[in-house]
DNA sequence: ACTTAGCACTCGTGGGGTGAGACTGCCAAC
DNA sequence: GTTGGCAGTCTCACCCCACGAGTGCTAAGT
C-alpha cells in the first residue's frame, strides 16, 4: 500500500507496459520497443531514463547489459496490486467451463476433479484443487449396518451431502438389531455437531460402553481426517502445460517442481492457508518458501459448498503470467464449482 | 516362438550383451567395448561381424554410421521373450515395499495410492495402477438410509468390501421404515448377486414398484462405472522419473506423454486389456498403438483381491529400462498389493 | 570356413573464433 | 525535463575444424 505512492504516474504506466509486453512475448523489453508500441509521444531515451530508475527501485531486472527490462517479483507484486485491470472471461472459455460442468455426476470428487482438468484447459497452467475441509462440517446422519458379526460399516453423512464411509472391527458381534438401535442413538445426540465438539463429547463420556466408543473414536478420526489420502493430496492437471513454457527448459527446475505436486503435503499446507476473506491470492515467486516454487506464481482463491464448507482452487505457473486473465478465469470456474457443488447437496 | 531358432548361441550372447549394456549406459554400444568387457575370447572384428548380421536381421540399430549398436524393439522383444534372466528384487526394495503397505489405512483407494507411490519410488519409473473391475462383483450387503424424506441413500458394499454410495431423489416422500423393509428384500433377493446379473433382473421385474426400480437402476449403474471418474482415470505417479531419463529431453515428446497419462482414458484401455492369465505382460516400444507411447515401454501385470476382483498395475518407461530388475520389482509390488487388499477384505 | 589385424573412411561432438544484432548508458544540445 | 547520437557491451547463432569413436572391407592367418 505505501508502495503506490512511490511510482509517478508515467513510471507506473511503463511499468505496466513493461509487464504486459513480457508476459505477452516472454523476452527482456527495450526502449525501444516501448516508445514504438506504447508511447509514442516520448522517445526511447526518456524510456531509458525511467526504466534505469525503475532497475534502481527494484521494480524491473536486467537479465544482462545489453538486454531488455524484464519485472521482478517485486514488480509482478506491485501490477497485480495497483495496475492489473479487471478482465472478464471471453465467450469461447465461458462455454468451455459451462460444458464442462454440464455432465459431471453429483459427486464431490467428480465435481473437483473437472474443475482441476477445466482450471488447467482454459488457464494453460497447472491447476491445483483441495478437497474441502470437514473437521467442522455438521454432521447430517449416521447408519451403521452389519457386514459381518463383528464387522460394521460406519457411514456418515455430512452436510453438503459429503458421505464418507469405513468399515470398523467390533470387539464381539453384535446385531444388526443392537447396530440400528446405537445409530438411532447416535442419531439423536451428535446430529448437527461437528467433528470437534463430537471429540469433547467422546471425552465426557468416559471409558464405558466399550463399542460405541470404539465406533464414535474411529468416527472422529474418519471425519477429521477426510479420506485419509485426499487431505494431503490435491488434485491437479496440465501438468503438460509448464512443459511449454521456454522458463521451465531446464529439468532439474521441473524435476523438482513435479515431485512437490507429486508428494503434495507441501502444496497442501501452502493451499489450506488461503483466507477465506481474500477474493483471489496471488504469491509471486520468491514469496514462496518453498524453494521449488521460487519461479513460480501461485493464484489462488476458494469455493463453497452448502454450510461454511469451503476449499482451495488455483493455479501454479510460471512468474510470467497473464495474471488479468488467470484470475478472470480462475474466478468463473471458482464460481462454477461451487454452484456444481451447491447443486449437488440440494 | 519361431525366432529363438533364427539366432544361434553367439549372437544371442552378443545381443544380451548389447541389452545389458545399453540399458545400463544409455549409449550405444561399439564393438571393442563388447570385446573388452564381455566377450575377452573374441577379438571386435569378429563382434563386428556378427554385429553386421544383427543389424541386418533387425535385432540391432545403429543410430548413425561411426556409432555403436543400440536394441531395435524387435530385439527388445527377442531378449525379453528368451535371453532375459529372473531377477529377484534385492533386500532394500523389499524393505520399502514392505513398510509402504505397513501404515496404508483399509481403503481402496489408499491402498492403490500407495501401490503407485512405492512402484514409481522402486522402478524409478511412472507407474499405473488401475481400480478392480466390479462389474461382475458379488453383493454382499444393501443398506438404504433416509436422509431427507425425498432423498435416500443408497448404499452397496461387494465383496472384498468395496464399498459405493450414491445420492437417489426419489418420487415420493418415503419414511425410513418403508426405506427399511425395501432394503431387507433388496438384500434377501440380490445378495450373491453381480451388477449384470442385476440387470437381467431388472428387466423381469416389468415396470411395476416404481420407486424400487427406480433406486435398483441407479444401483445398476453405480456398480457398472466404479466411482464414474475411477473408470476411465489411472492412478499414476513418479511422472518426475521422465524428466532423468535423457530420452526425453526432446519436450514435445514428453508433452504428449504426459498429455497421455492426464487424460487417462486410452491408457485405461489399454491397461484393461491386460490378460489375467499372463504373468507380466510387455509391450516394447511401437508395438503400441498409440503414438505418444512408441518410444516407451509397458510392464503390466494384475493384482488381485477377494473372489474374483482383479486390477492392473504396471509401469510405464522408456524402451531402454532393466526390464529383468522393473519384472521383479513389480512382482513385488503386485503381490504386496494384492496380499493388502485380501487384508482390507477380511 | 572362420577369425583376425590393419586401414581408410564416415560421422557426431565440442571448442574456439567471429560477426550481427540488440540495448544500454552517457553526453551534449535543445 | 527531453532528445539525438554514439560508443560500449553482451548474447546468440553460425561456421569451421580437429578429434575420437566406430565402422566396413580386405587380406592374411588358422
Amino acid at each position: 500500500m505505501i508502495d503506490q505512492g512511490l511510482l509517478d504516474q508515467r513510471k507506473r504506466q511503463i511499468l505496466k507496459a513493461v509487464v504486459a509486453d513480457y508476459t505477452m512475448t516472454g523476452i527482456p523489453v527495450g526502449s525501444q520497443v516501448l516508445a514504438a508500441k506504447y508511447f509514442l509521444a516520448l522517445s526511447s531515451a526518456t524510456i531509458r531514463n525511467e526504466l534505469a530508475d525503475l532497475v534502481d527501485s527494484g521494480y524491473l531486472l536486467q537479465p544482462h547489459t545489453s538486454a531488455g527490462r524484464i519485472p521482478s517479483d517485486r514488480g509482478y507484486r506491485y501490477f497485480v496490486d495497483f495496475l492489473m485491470e479487471p478482465e472478464s472471461a471471453g465467450a469461447a472459455v465461458r462455454r468451455a467451463v459451462r460444458q464442462a460442468f454440464e455432465s459431471v455426476p453429483h459427486d464431490l470428487e467428480a465435481i473437483l476433479d473437472r474443475a482441476a482438468m477445466v482450471l488447467a484447459q482454459v488457464t494453460e497452467n497447472v491447476s491445483l484443487v483441495t478437497a474441502p475441509e470437514t473437521s467442522d462440517a455438521r454432521i447430517k446422519h449416521i447408519d451403521l449396518a452389519s457386514l459381518e458379526p463383528q464387522s460394521v460399516l460406519v457411514i456418515l453423512v455430512l452436510e453438503g451431502n459429503l458421505i464418507k464411509q469405513q468399515i470398523v472391527s467390533l470387539e464381539r458381534p453384535t446385531s444388526q438389531e443392537d447396530l440400528s438401535r446405537m445409530a438411532a442413538m447416535l442419531n439423536q445426540k451428535l446430529r448437527g455437531q461437528t467433528a470437534e465438539e463430537l471429540a469433547e463429547r467422546l471425552t465426557q463420556l468416559g471409558a464405558d460402553r466399550g463399542e460405541q466408543r470404539r465406533i464414535l473414536e474411529q468416527l472422529i478420526e474418519s471425519i477429521r481426517t477426510y479420506q485419509s489420502r485426499r487431505q494431503t493430496v490435491v488434485l491437479h492437471d496440465g501438468v503438460h502445460n509448464l512443459l511449454r513454457q521456454p522458463e521451465f527448459v531446464a529439468r532439474t527446475r521441473l524435476e523438482e517442481l513435479l515431485e512437490l505436486i507429486e508428494q503434495g503435503a507441501q502444496l497442501s499446507a501452502i493451499l489450506q492457508q488461503v483466507a477465506f476473506e481474500k477474493d483471489v491470492e496471488i504469491i509471486i515467486g520468491r514469496e514462496n518458501t518453498e524453494s521449488g516454487l521460487q519461479e513460480c506464481s501461485l493464484v489462488l482463491t476458494t469455493y463453497q459448498m452448502a454450510g461454511r464448507l469451503r476449499g482451495t482452487v488455483g493455479i501454479m505457473g510460471p512468474t510470467r503470467m497473464r495474471y488479468g486473465q488467470v484470475v478472470a478465469r480462475l474466478r468463473l470456474v471458482s464460481q462454477a464449482t461451487s454452484e456444481a457443488l451447491m447443486a449437488m447437496a440440494s
